[in-house]
RNA sequence: GGCCCUGUGGUCUAGCGGUUAGGACGGCGGCCUCUCACGCCGCAAUCCCGGGUUCAAGUCCCGGCAGGGUCACCA
């Protein structure tokens, strides 16, 4: 199976030396969204390492989860890290000796491996119901048990029984073995070892009851196929990898060497989300960051360059780069601190430079098209198209002439913000919505009315208000098309932290 | 709650037994200037706590505490 792949010498593999053979990495974003600043996050030490080494960077997707992940989703990611200028050697979109980089194509080789693992006796098939599971979890909740895992309920059911009951056409999952004594130690690059009791681990879920496998699984025979030497990803991985290290024990494997690198924060501090921090690569592309600013701010996150430099390219952080500049801290995304580095990058650019950035991004040629088309009715002079089309840039939007505008009749406060919420989180669900064309938006959102009882008028006035500032504006769809998803998103949030902040009416 | 990770100004970080604890963002004050912005100068602000070890601890050890992650047929 890896017969192509490069053996690593493993043993040889420590900090002073990467190993002999150069270094395989990747980053396996799951498009079940919007591309993830994290993922760009993880993706520029990915790629700054095997650059560095002479390595290889692949993107491998993975959507293993049916009903979330989405071709849309990936295509943005795809996008989104083109944009940043971290370029791949493998994958979906330019191959490989490894194809298919996508996980929902390499199905034959999970079965396979599952399979496997069931002969050896590492794996069993469970029939435990979603219900008796959702039980378990509440029983143990309720009575603070200590651990909170899976009972092995099936662990000892005779194979062959097992086996009759699934050809029979039983709905099974397939969970690893879990060992029940000993411990599992993880040795990480940037951490040391980190030893956990093999008894805090349950017997993960490795093929669903669909047939398709889980990130565990699905990651761990990857890795291995696609000659992975070094896995390094976010922090949140920890408390599972003794699992793919079992995993890699049970199928004979030579692990990878790990490095899990910290988490991108909130201001709180908590793990960053979208609902407290724009989490969206677009965002910041629709908002005018520069793409080597952005990366050089996430670059300033958790690594540090040395003689107090932190204004480096990723080709500088490339030459210097050294596991010992990175901490192992979460840091907190300072918005401040991102718009500060993009001022001082724009202000080093030429004006010739600048203006290529500026007609390459927010007056593109598709874009000032489509505000000409929805301006022209509605200008009387040439030289009226910029005031007129003033909202359709920049981030927020001066709120204060139509605030009292918001207070709809027989709505209170709370019903107001409490639609702008959902109709922010639904858009997320709605594929159409997702998409953001006009035809999609006008469709979701009389379907979102009617299913709120709520008239389209009302809702409409809203978010008119909210996205221009203004109470007249060209059709609202075509025009939160313009604005733009992340420009739309924001402004209807920032409406919705100032109502919450004011006195009911 | 169990387990695991982390802990230098508000934030990102440097530091690797002896430093006036350095830089950056933000904040504050000033200079420049027709205004604003830019730019420049300056100021305030930090070693989570408690024990050890040591002549000497932000740096080493132990114990607390705090924050975070994870305990899914999501990744």
């Amino acid at each position: 199976m890896t017969s192509d792949g490069p053996q690593i010498p493993e043993q040889t593999a420590n900090q002073q030396d990467p190993g002999r053979m150069p270094p395989r990495v990747r980053i396996a974003p799951s498009p079940t969204g919007d591309p993830h600043v994290g993922t760009a996050y993880i993706g520029l030490f990915n790629y700054v390492f095997a650059r560095k080494h002479g390595g290889t960077f692949i993107l491998r997707i993975e959507d293993t989860d049916r009903v979330r992940s989405s071709l849309s989703s990936e295509q943005a990611i795809i996008s989104a890290l083109q944009w940043l200028g971290l370029t791949w050697d493998e994958g979906p979109d330019v191959g490989g000796p490894h194809a298919p980089y996508r996980q929902s194509e390499r199905l034959d080789l999970y079965k396979r491996q599952a399979q496997v693992l069931l002969d050896k006796g590492a794996a069993y098939r469970c029939f435990c119901t979603k219900a008796r599971l959702d039980e378990l979890r509440e029983q143990q909740r309720a009575s603070k048990a200590a651990h909170y895992g899976y009972d092995r309920h099936c662990r000892e059911l005779d194979p062959a029984q097992s086996q009759a009951r699934a050809e029979a056409g039983e709905t099974h999952v397939v969970r690893m073995k879990m060992p029940t004594v000993g411990e599992t130690v993880v040795v990480d690059g940037l951490r040391g070892s980190i030893h956990r009791a093999n008894a805090e681990s349950d017997d993960q879920v490795i093929v669903k009851s669909d047939g398709f496998p889980t990130y565990h699984l699905a990651n761990v025979v990857d890795d291995h196929d696609m000659g992975i030497t070094h896995v390094i990803r976010g922090e949140e991985w920890i408390s599972s990898t003794p699992k793919h290290v079992v995993l890699y024990e049970m199928f004979g494997w030579e692990p990878p060497r790990w490095y899990h690198i910290g988490l991108l924060r909130n201001p709180d501090k908590s793990k960053l989300s979208k609902r407290k921090n724009p989490v969206s690569i677009d965002y910041y592309r629709d908002l005018g960051y520069l793409p080597e600013t952005l990366l050089n701010f996430l670059g300033t996150l958790g690594f540090s360059f040395g003689d107090d430099k932190e204004r480096f390219s990723v080709a500088e952080m490339t030459e210097v780069f050294d596991w010992s500049k990175v901490s192992t801290g979460g840091p907190v995304f300072d918005q401040a601190k991102l718009a500060a580095f993009n001022a001082d990058d724009i202000r080093a650019l030429s004006i010739d430079e600048l203006h290529a950035r500026v007609m390459a991004t927010v007056l593109s040629e598709d874009r000032i098209k489509a505000m000409l088309t929805v301006a022209q009715q509605r200008i009387d002079l040439l030289d009226d198209l910029i005031p007129y089309v003033s909202f359709f840039f920049g981030g927020s939007v001066d709120l204060a002439p139509v605030l009292p505008k918001f207070r709809i009749k027989k709505r209170s406060r709370a019903d107001v913000t409490g639609i702008l919420e959902r109709y922010l989180e639904d858009i997320e669900l709605d594929a159409r919505a997702r998409g953001f064309t006009g035809e999609g938006l006008e469709a979701f959102s009389r379907e979102f009315c009617e299913r709120h009882q709520w008239k389209a008028r009302e809702l409409f006035t809203l978010l008119r208000l909210a996205v221009t500032g203004r109470t007249a504006s060209p059709g609202l769809f075509e025009t939160l098309q313009i604005c733009g998803k992340d420009r739309v998103r924001r402004r209807i949030r920032e409406v919705i932290a100032v109502l919450r902040a004011g006195e009911d009416w």
